[in-house]
DNA sequence: TAATTCTGAGACACCGGTGTCTCATTCGAC
DNA sequence: GTCGAATGAGACACCGGTGTCTCAGAATTA
């Protein structure tokens, strides 16, 4: 039973994800409580969706930090991304595909402010000599987390093992985003 | 104004792509067409979002049936795939981000029939030797529809140029697809 | 011009989800 | 063991979207 707000949070998102019309009913059930006390935690359903959006995004700046993606080699600071992030792949996912996340404010600045070090991370990159530059930096930010938002799907889904996850993201988009690919 | 069911359909993604909850006013003042003839063309919310999944996928048969996928050089067929189906990357992303779709079973079918086919592609380049074979062709075929609908979006946003979609998504996902990147 | 068909605007009832409340029960603290 | 807080189950009304219908006006055709 999910009795703090993060588990419930992560409840709603397994299944939000799948289904983003679902009833509270079916949220509550899934988090193990009753509609009565999903209501008391989160006040309406805006809340809860915004909530959970606040809570991808903590989880997106975590790893952001972790992985000290303003720090050293871009290649070596992706890499260390890929790594912190990946397990929450399936948040991310949820974050890109709720277009309704983008009607609050407070998820959208936090959003942009987190896109903007990934985009920053991949402009360093070009700088460094080691991304492409026929690639605009605003292309591979996107790109890449269109891919780790596959990735949380496929994984999900059964479709590609979790042990695989990190290895399938980092080679496919590494090979792409690398000006000399594939010097591991 | 938009008298024919496909222009209705076009519209329809316009705004569902953005507001997949959005109401049928909406969609029909998008069309320019009323509520009433909306209602005449389609019966029902569930039968239009129907008819336009199956719309893209007969866009996407289309497209790998002109690009001739099953035939020659597997590098050379993707390649062909990329032209004829990144004008409707849009419709192929409302496809793969719309889980409401898979309820439809006609919908399901159809899809998983042309999946089938990019599949098949990918395992016969990985035998060519042209596709890396540390990816799984299943995971290769996810992830350019990832970007694929990543291309759709970003063109749609304006944050990528339409003129720069079709270089944009065959050089990132070659040079991670490739078994020998860049032999341009 | 006249007739037919199609469309748009509006009104209306139905329905399902949501917000809110009550109350019995259970859990935890002291 | 007792008290207080929190939870679950249920009931209820509200609300917005949808489905349906009507009728007037416009477009097309004869």
């Amino acid at each position: 039973m999910a009795t703090d707000r993060d588990s419930v949070l992560e409840a709603a998102v397994g299944v939000l994800s799948r289904r983003p019309t679902a009833h509270l009913d079916e949220i509550a059930r899934a988090a193990g409580i009753s509609r009565a006390t999903l209501h008391r935690l989160f006040p309406g359903r805006d809340a809860l969706i915004g909530e959970v959006g606040m809570l991808a995004l903590r989880r997106l700046a975590s790893a952001l930090d972790t992985a000290a993606v303003e720090e050293g080699d871009a290649h070596a600071a992706l890499r260390r991304l890929i790594d912190e992030i990946v397990p929450d792949a399936m948040l991310c996912a949820y974050l890109t595909g709720e277009s309704q996340l983008y009607d609050d404010e407070a998820v959208n600045d936090l959003w942009e402010a987190q896109i903007a070090r990934l985009h920053a991370l991949f402009l360093r990159g070009q700088q460094q000599g080691v991304f492409r530059i026929e690639l605009s930096a605003a292309w591979l930010s996107e790109a890449f987390f269109d891919l780790l938002a596959g990735i949380g799907w496929a994984v999900q889904d059964g479709r590609l093992a979790p042990r695989d996850a990190t290895f399938s993201l980092a080679e496919l988009f590494l090979g792409g985003a690398l000006r000399t690919p594939r010097p591991h």
